[in-house]
DNA sequence: GCAAAAGTGTTGTTACTACACCCATGA
DNA sequence: TCATGGGTGTAGTAACAACACTTTTGC
């Protein structure tokens, strides 16, 4: 119906990382360019007439931050008209989940700085991208419910007590311990070791766990009952 | 960072009816336009440069099929480079619930016919629709577990039995009447009104219900535990 | 009176919640 | 020996699953 079209069509990522020390942060870049320089934005940016959404936005991460993910999951569409004060841009959202201390940052090309923010001092941010990293924690709290957590946030080997500060991280709330470390062994995708953490001070050390790929990719597909 | 862009962007919608006799059905439109012209395709077309993504979907769905819809909701945006033969176009979907007997269905502008096709029962679909399609019948699966349904799928009061058949014709398995019945009231979002049912045939008639809005909607919002 | 659909309770089993003390280590 | 964090079991309660017969109506 309408003849001509004048939209754009971009692409924005949500990084989730994870440590025990920083908790749950969100990799920003700061925008060298208007509209919003010198202010912090997701990473993103148009996508090319010839590559998917899903290429475009690994394209943007590795240009914009240095880093490169193999979890990433879409998450909603952006369309209000006004969202971008040059011109019609509609924005397609993902987002993903990594080790911070896996990568290197470096603002390659379009960007002028890039970092790690917490969650909960999240800075001004360019156009609605508030309002983005909000429907992507909300998914992420949600999601956490029916699908097995961890696995992309997580050292190989790791204490049962990271995956369980990890919890209480993502949910915002203490748990009991005990209830959780029997409904997790009896998901079952949790292989226990015979390695004992190396020790950060005092405390007994604790032994290392792993992931059972094979099983918390299955259960990530059918769907568990969390409740803790 | 691309200097220009040709990208189109379209809305489509997947919009389920349901009826106890002809149970879960979608609602399609036959193109009168290349490509694909004559085949059936998903109701939707191209975003205006001024409106909203939903403003978009709602004007395409009263212009091509003659309904209007009040419950509406995104699902997923489909953006593989050729999917559409002409040119790039991305498309936003959205997937929502009616009751069919409620509209008078017209091919208006752009569609050549307009009809309601069983879900089991799908033609050789346009484009990628049968993918969207099967996105869309998944996500209300998965939906019903955690969020209640009927209100926009069935009448403003009903038998419970006619809850208890979209439920079957949802989930596409047998349930226990008793079970059903007992979680269902347990939930509080049905109200018993004292009004039987008229007759349809033989068998004993049935009490009527009616959703309370206001709990429904709390508990679509905050989410219900649902395993029948 | 028979076919069709609605209505209704109980029991066994499983899953969840709440809760507190001892153990291994480093300093 | 003290501070720190890791490890472990039980009992009461609530939710779920399985299951069959009686009632009301039309024909």
């Amino acid at each position: 119906m309408a003849v001509s079209q004048n939209i754009k069509v971009a692409v924005d990522a949500v990084v989730f990382g994870y440590t025990s020390k920083e908790g749950l942060s969100v990799l920003l870049i700061k925008r060298n360019i208007p509209p919003f320089k010198d202010a912090w934005a997701l990473p993103g940016g148009l996508v090319g007439d010839l590559e998917s959404l899903e290429d475009a936005i690994h394209r943007e991460l590795k240009e914009e931050t240095g880093i490169s993910i193999n979890y990433l999951e879409q998450l909603y569409s952006f369309g209000q008209p006004n969202r971008d004060p040059r011109n019609r841009v509609i924005s397609i959202t993902y987002y993903g989940l990594v080790k911070p201390d896996a990568f290197e940052l470096h603002a390659d090309t379009d960007a002028a700085d890039v970092a790690w923010f917490n969650i909960k001092n999240i800075p001004q941010l360019a156009f609605d991208h508030a309002e983005i990293i909000q429907t992507a924690h909300d998914r992420l709290k949600n999601k956490i419910q029916y699908q097995p957590l961890g696995f992309e946030l997580l050292e190989e080997k790791f204490p049962f007590s990271e995956l369980e500060k990890l919890y209480t991280t993502v949910l915002d709330r203490p748990i009991d311990r005990r209830n959780f470390k029997k409904k997790i062994t009896g998901f079952g995708f949790l292989e226990e070791t015979k390695e004992k953490q190396q020790l950060t001070g005092a405390g007994r050390p604790g032994n290392l766990f792993r992931f059972n790929e094979e099983k918390y990719f299955r259960l990530k597909k059918d769907g568990i009952t969390f409740e803790v």
